[in-house]
DNA sequence: TTGTAGGCGTTATCAC
DNA sequence: GTGATAACGCCTACAA
């Protein structure tokens, strides 16, 4: 099966014309007749002419498509962010092409080299759980392809960066919970190479501190591919449920691992909020009709993307090499909800 | 700024050779002598090249892409669809760009206009609820674009598509609610011109039938939207609790609308299921944690992307004209939770 | 004002 | 076994 299209060919014979009169007709230039450029704008109409996006990337040496790289878009946060992106990149005539790394690196270089090799113009990626160096992507941004990064970034990549502000969400979340009079405040986090760990936990651990408590590391745990196995939440859980002193709160610093931590306890029978008081980073648009409601730490999904895809298209379009480069960071929201409120519990 | 990459042509200066015969001993034809394979071999991959996409793309007439139009992302169902969609067209070799319609005609016939023209083999789509007709999709089919259909189908376009057993989950879901002693089944359905909205509803009306009740009309509401509009959904529930007999059950057709259905039911303090019981479709992941636990039909939504795929690629790939085009029918999933059982509430 | 020619990177055909 | 040439559709100096 083909798709048969329209060409300039086509009209240039149909109206007895040489191809580039047809071509400067269609692109305004005063150096037609104004009748000729009729005549071709009229034939163009009626016979429905699109011009041939493959050819014209060919030409100019770029495809009008950006690529994007997440771990999983079957989670909120990402599609909240996509849809940003999309809104920005159609508006600015660019294609979106996403894949999904799943947490695994292998993946996030493949699909890193199938994006660039001239297919895409840009690239905006938030890393991979399993990732730990980025040669690959450096490859690419010194071959010139511009990179954008969000939400789990790295320095390592001298670019623009578009994050939530980790540090100050994971503090108020903290410090939420000690006003509810939790204290031993548990910490649940995603891989520890990713930058979201490291942010989200020193929010956590200065918002102990400030209280004048210190943390302690048999609280925190870690989980390689953030909460997309269920049993390695499993296994944190286990192991903070088995301390001889018990935690009274979990803060969890991730999308699936707050909606899977939350399952767990439910099948354990732990009550939340008054065993167990939870805060979880989400955002999930149904937070609040979960068992109990969530309080949550809900980042500018869509405003990530948009800054994202603006910023990836100024280098995209720039004359000029950048050499300055900005790091975005936007203000998260504390959602509070049920699961961390201990009022209606007794003591 | 530009990404430069190496072509043929560079191969062919640095090796003193032609590019026809680069070409050719990239592509390992049987023409050329072992040596220059070789040494053409070698140089490609110590500079890593890679052909032009572009170019093959320009040059094949395809660009090895297929396009997807779902309503929204944001949502547990479309984005496990593409998934599946994923896996297989990567797997296939195809890449994958997806857009919304945000349940917007208009949109809808700005984005299938878009992705043709060229730039993409084929096509997989489930209409947005405001689409009432789709001479939009028939053009491009009559122009020999590949077209599947999957979800939210039409009969107008001959062409492949895959649905779930739409008429057989809504059966199911009703016939459970009737054995839980529900009497007054209400159903709050999608647009009225969506094919699942007619084959859900076909299902809920025949399982009353064959439990000896009728349908009754004033029990069923229609929300143009699916649900994306949150008044909507909020004035159907509004028209049905305002009812002399108020409904003691309520089935919900559509993931976006069930959500949104157990939100409202709980700020208006509605005791589910003992008031109203409740089951909806719904593909979240996190179905388990709603309050309370939400019955669901639950659909394939993954191999509904792998088939719908699948059959894509073998349009695209035809020799010759396909005049045989099959529905793919797949069976859902009850999944029975609280929110419809009764046995825990004062009769 | 319009037309010619060359090129973007690749590949298929045909000649050497 | 290798190379020259043309073509995919579009664009743009440059020529007429």
């Amino acid at each position: 099966m083909k798709f048969e299209a329209i060409t300039i060919k086509d009209i240039a014979k149909a109206l007895n014309l040489s191809v580039s009169t047809v071509s400067k007709a269609l692109r305004g230039s005063h150096e037609i007749s104004g009748e000729t450029k009729q005549a071709v704008l009229n034939y163009a109409r009626e016979n429905n002419y699109k011009p041939n996006p493959i050819a014209q990337s060919l030409k100019r040496g770029q495809s009008k498509s950006i690529g994007i790289i997440v771990c999983n878009i079957d989670n909120n946060f990402f599609s909240q962010v996509i849809n940003g992106i999309e809104s920005v990149a159609r508006h600015k005539g660019y294609n979106v092409i996403i894949t999904q790394s799943r947490e695994s690196y292998e993946k996030e270089v493949a699909n890193s080299e199938h994006l660039s090799s001239r297919s895409v113009d840009g690239l905006i990626i938030s890393l991979a759980a399993e990732t730990r160096q980025v040669d690959h992507l450096i490859k690419l941004h010194r071959k010139g392809l511009p990179i954008v990064l969000f939400d789990r970034i790295t320095d390592e990549i001298p670019t623009h960066r578009v994050i939530a502000n980790n540090y100050k969400g994971a503090y108020e979340a903290t410090r939420h919970l000690l006003e509810q009079g939790c204290r031993r405040i548990a910490h649940i986090a995603s891989s520890d190479n990713l930058s979201i760990t490291r942010e989200r936990l020193e929010g956590y651990k200065q918002a102990l501190k400030d209280a004048g408590h210190k943390s302690d590391e048999r609280y925190i745990k870690f989980c390689p591919h953030s909460g997309m196995i269920r049993e390695e939440t499993q296994q944190a859980l286990n192991e903070l449920l088995q301390l001889t002193e018990r935690p009274d709160a979990i803060f969890t610093a991730s999308d699936r691992l707050s909606t899977t931590t939350l399952s767990l306890l439910r099948v354990m029978q732990i009550s939340i909020p008054c065993e167990i008081a939870l805060v979880g980073y989400t955002n999930s648009i149904s937070a609040d009709i979960f068992n109990p409601s969530l309080t949550s730490v809900v980042q500018p999904a869509l405003e990530m993307g948009q800054q994202a895809t603006e910023l990836l298209v100024s280098l995209i379009e720039a004359r000029r090499p950048v050499t300055q480069f900005e790091k975005r960071v936007l203000d998260t929201e504390l959602q509070i909800r049920d699961s961390s409120l201990k009022k209606n519990c007794n003591p």
